[in-house]
DNA sequence: CAGTGGTCTAGACCACGAA
DNA sequence: TCGTGGTCTAGACCACTGT
């Protein structure tokens, strides 16, 4: 508590949100911010990044920091028994995919349970909102499960499609397991979300499965951490099941 | 990527991920490190601070940086309809809870859908594992709900417990709504987790209501992002159902 | 081009942990 | 006590953005 950019943080903080700098304010030069709190710019550019991965505060390299919009994030949403998976994201998100044939690495090959060097089709999709990337979507299917063509250039930025296709091609998913980690963005997803490195992304591995327990699509969602979230909505349609422990 | 230190990062990984140095082997200090590779300390730090938030190793201040186990993390799982809430976490994980009653702050409150000031239970449940704790996790429930006794030392770290006693005293949990996101540790969060500050944590907000509407219990869940993960599991019981968009 | 953030240096002092 | 990590300084140079 007593460290000396988290005051700084909680002082820039109040700023912001009692309205005194409004979304889309530019805030002064870190340079000028550190001038004005009497500390170096490495530690306030410590309470900027506290500010930065709250989701408060946006940083533009070359341009400035600037006050976020609220309740501007991605929404990795999950319904009930995985039915709904959409991106509420609200208006004006564009969604792009590209579609590809690579071999499976190691780790790709022993998740998806095909040997190393398996032909996959891959599908990249990536989420735009007003110009900039917001959310990046790796999904892989192997061959032995089916072939599939191009995805759209619309629908959820989660590779939805790509069930869809796997439905239309007789592939039944049956279950499907997500985890969720926070961690870095490496530099390569760093670069095209075009975040700093060294800033927190949820990670979402998925792994879909059919009747026989067989493998049939991995999917890996990168969501900036500073905004973006991930919801899950769970209703109880008997009753009297509530029995969590 | 030329970035100094996510080289050094890539190469203490190699060491680490090869073997060469393996779980609970205590690294080079970081002066030792830094002249090692030629850099200044807080250019290593940014190093190991890589590696940190990877779960590869753990920071013990005062003692070292050390290798961590792997497969080392706490788990939040939520499998089919929101039924089983488990840590898997191993063995030799001890929850305690700590029960008392406080007034809804302004947040809280709005909510809870109670006024501010009301009288609510507040569990904290705390878990830890060979002495360090693990996870923390704040259960609100209105007094206007219900009020409930003591939670027992044991059980769900993420306060399974209290919707034993929920539906105990006849309350039903219908909906459940989890929102997970990644950010930064508060100061008070990582005095308890023993942690550093300007640690990303994952966050989940869990709220779930009743029949009516109603909301009947708020949890705060805090899991350090380096040694925990979220984990859903859905199961389509019906077939032709996978309509994911 | 000027101004901004991104990275880095070569130290310093403090807080913590173990002996 | 001594070595460790945690924080911080007062700069420097590079990369990016907009004019």
């Amino acid at each position: 508590m007593a460290n000396r950019y988290q005051s700084i943080a909680d002082d820039l903080r109040r700023l912001i949100e009692t309205g005194k700098w409004l979304p889309g304010h530019r805030l002064p030069s870190e340079l000028d911010l550190a001038t004005r709190y009497s500390v170096s710019t490495p530690t306030l550019r410590n309470a900027l990044e506290v500010l930065q991965v709250e989701g408060l505060v946006e940083k533009r390299h070359g341009s400035g920091n600037f006050v976020r919009q609220p309740q501007d994030r991605v929404r990795y949403a999950i319904g009930e028994c995985g039915v709904e998976r959409q991106a509420s994201s609200g208006e004006g998100t564009e969604v792009s995919s590209e579609r590809s044939v690579v071999a499976a690495d190691s780790r790709t090959a022993s998740v998806l349970e095909v040997p190393t060097g398996s032909a996959l089709t891959e599908y990249v999709f990536t989420s735009r909102r007003l110009g900039s990337l917001r959310s990046l979507a790796r999904v892989y299917v192997p061959h032995s499960v089916a072939v599939l063509g191009e995805a759209g250039a619309s629908g959820s930025p989660w590779g939805g499609a790509v069930r869809d296709m796997l439905a239309a091609a007789g592939v039944q998913v049956m279950a499907t397991v997500e985890r969720v980690v926070s961690r870095f963005a490496t530099s390569n997803e760093a670069q095209l979300l075009h975040i700093a490195t060294r800033t927190p992304v949820l990670a979402v591995e998925r792994l879909s499965t059919d009747a026989n327990g067989q493998v049939v699509e991995l999917a890996l969602l990168v969501l900036p951490g500073d905004r973006a979230e991930v919801l899950l909505t769970t209703r109880c349609a008997h009753e009297g099941e509530v029995a969590a422990r």
